[in-house]
RNA sequence: GGCCCCAUCGUCUAAUGGUCAGGACAUCACUCUUUCAAGGUGAAGAUACGGGUUCGAUUCCCGUUGGGGCUACCA
């Protein structure tokens, strides 16, 4: 049996949860179910200008809503901070790292001119080896010093688990700050140390991590700690083809539950972007997820993210869905989106015959309450194409075959959808039309659309009393 | 600019040193049908380019091109 598996999620809390984020975490959520590993949430808020708790509470309510549940944390760096420190003095007082008292602006500065100059920018070092009475006038000065990591020389090579071997030299690297003048870690040293102190065996994040890895094995080497496997997970890129931002707004977990998309399709359509099971599966449910995950079969590549194939796959959980199940998940979202249904149409009972009609027919949750608007509403708006088609051409005769209609409704000493259709195939033969041209004008009367579930299904949904008011009250 | 990563239909992907390069979404057509959706059938659609290695490369190697990431006292 391999090693204890620890695996972590580490995001920073600046905005809202994302879909490259949440596909990391199931990942790692899958790596670790599959290995009966640990699962650890730690929020890395040491950006204290952009960090919220905010979005941290968004974060975890985000995951929590895909079912990706973690068995520690949240930590955060933020409480942590003393831990750090004394890892700083550490490489302090080994020769790892030193302090540097250059102004930002003077950074800046140098930084602009190299650039200027297409040269590579690269820390000059200015403060390594600094004399004693400089370094007292600058203290005297006030100024707070951050610490740098000292580089040495020659170059450093891992293997990721995806990618294979990976070598960089380190005169590519600058001396990164890894604490910064107001004491504060910055990212590359405070998720080295947490990674070792919270004993991660597999560090499985986006590929935008991977120029980072080479840093941080140093500092695993300058403190002599053991090195955790990495794995670089693709980036998922918005349709622009860039890494997701947060320009791409509508790419956060929120806004696809108010779209109506399902956690189960998510997190389905997420695993599939960026790793495969081989042979031709395409629903796969979480279970099984768990069972076929491997890292070996992550792609290199980055991929789109495709809304039309999520859209899809949201429509196939949703049609395949059973019917407590689906109530429940759309009384859920009514909640979420604050709807509240009128009482005569909220009951378990009404929904349980319209939703699964209209669901058969819809991708998400949120199509589901369109398609629902005309039975749990009487203000109709009534579809102008639909109106041209089949009331426009010839409205003295349709308005008069859907008053006949309706008189026979009427009489009808029980209104169902066998009696409904009963009456209207006689009415037909009378009257010497085909069915679709009275078919179509009825259902634009009683439900406003073109499109819906089997005509005398609607009118059974609706009962008789709104199907003769709306056959009344007709849009022309 | 420098460094790193990547490269199969429009998109997500499968495959392997020898396949008619397979599937899914999307698209189009037909079909089913009272509409829509779903279903069924079919069509179109890819190994970026150039060199090697090899009897044979989409697959292995090199280069080019293209894309992406990093290059912060962001993560």
């Amino acid at each position: 049996m391999d090693k204890k598996v620890r695996v972590r999620i580490a995001p920073s809390p600046t905005g809202a949860i994302h879909v490259g984020l949440a596909r990391s975490a199931l990942y790692n959520y899958l790596f670790a179910c599959s290995h009966g590993g640990t699962f650890v949430l730690r929020i890395e808020d040491t950006d204290v200008q952009r960090s919220t708790e905010e979005s941290a509470q968004a974060i975890i309510k985000g995951l929590g809503w895909l079912g990706i549940t973690f068995d520690e944390g949240p930590y955060y760096q933020s409480q942590r901070l003393d831990i750090y420190r004394k890892h700083a003095d550490q490489l302090l007082q080994s020769g790892h790292a030193y302090r540097c008292y250059c102004t930002p602006e003077r950074l800046e500065a140098e930084r602009k001119k190299a650039d200027a100059q297409r040269r590579a920018w690269r820390y000059d070092r200015r403060c390594l080896n600094l004399p004693e009475e400089e370094r007292k006038k600058f203290e005297a000065e006030g100024i707070k010093p951050a610490i740098r990591f000292l580089v040495p020389e020659g170059s450093t090579s891992f293997t990721d688990l995806i990618h294979g071997s990976i070598t960089r030299e380190h005169k590519d690297i600058d001396d990164f700050v890894i604490v910064r003048s107001n004491g504060i870690p910055t990212y590359n040293f405070a998720v080295v140390a947490d990674d070792h102190l919270m004993e991660i065996s597999h560090v499985l994040r986006a590929v935008e991590h991977i120029s980072n890895t080479t840093k941080q094995i140093l500092l695993y080497n300058a403190f002599g700690w053991e090195i955790p496997a990495f794995a670089h997970l693709p980036l998922i890129l918005g349709e622009d083809r860039k890494k997701l931002s947060k320009r791409h707004g509508a790419m956060s977990l929120a806004e696809f539950r108010r779209m109506g998309y399902l956690p189960d399709a998510m997190v389905n359509f997420l695993a599939l972007l960026g790793w495969s099971p081989g042979g031709d599966r395409e629903i796969i449910s979480r279970q099984e997820l768990v069972k076929l995950f491997s890292l070996e079969r992550i792609n290199t590549s980055n991929a789109i993210f495709d809304m039309q194939k999520l859209a899809w796959m949201n429509g196939e959980y949703l049609r395949t869905m059973d019917l407590p199940k689906l109530l429940e998940v759309f009384q859920e979202w009514l909640r979420f989106q604050e709807i509240e249904l009128p009482a005569q149409y909220s009951s378990k009972d009404f929904l349980s015959k319209v939703l699964p009609l209209i669901a058969e027919r819809s991708r998400t949750l949120a199509e589901v309450y369109d398609a629902l608007l005309p039975y749990v509403c009487d203000d109709l708006t009534y579809d102008e194409e639909g109106l041209n088609k089949h009331f426009r051409k010839d409205p003295a005769a349709v308005k008069r075959w859907l008053l006949l209609y309706r008189e026979r409704l009427e009489k009808l000493h029980e209104f169902n959808k066998e009696t409904a259709e009963g009456v209207l195939r006689e009415l037909v033969e009378e009257l010497g039309i085909k069915a679709g041209e009275i078919i179509h004008p009825v259902r634009i009367a009683v439900t406003g659309r073109t499109v819906g579930p089997p005509l005398f299904d609607c009118l059974e949904l609706l009962g008789r009393e709104r199907v003769l008011e709306r056959l009344k009250n007709l849009p022309v």
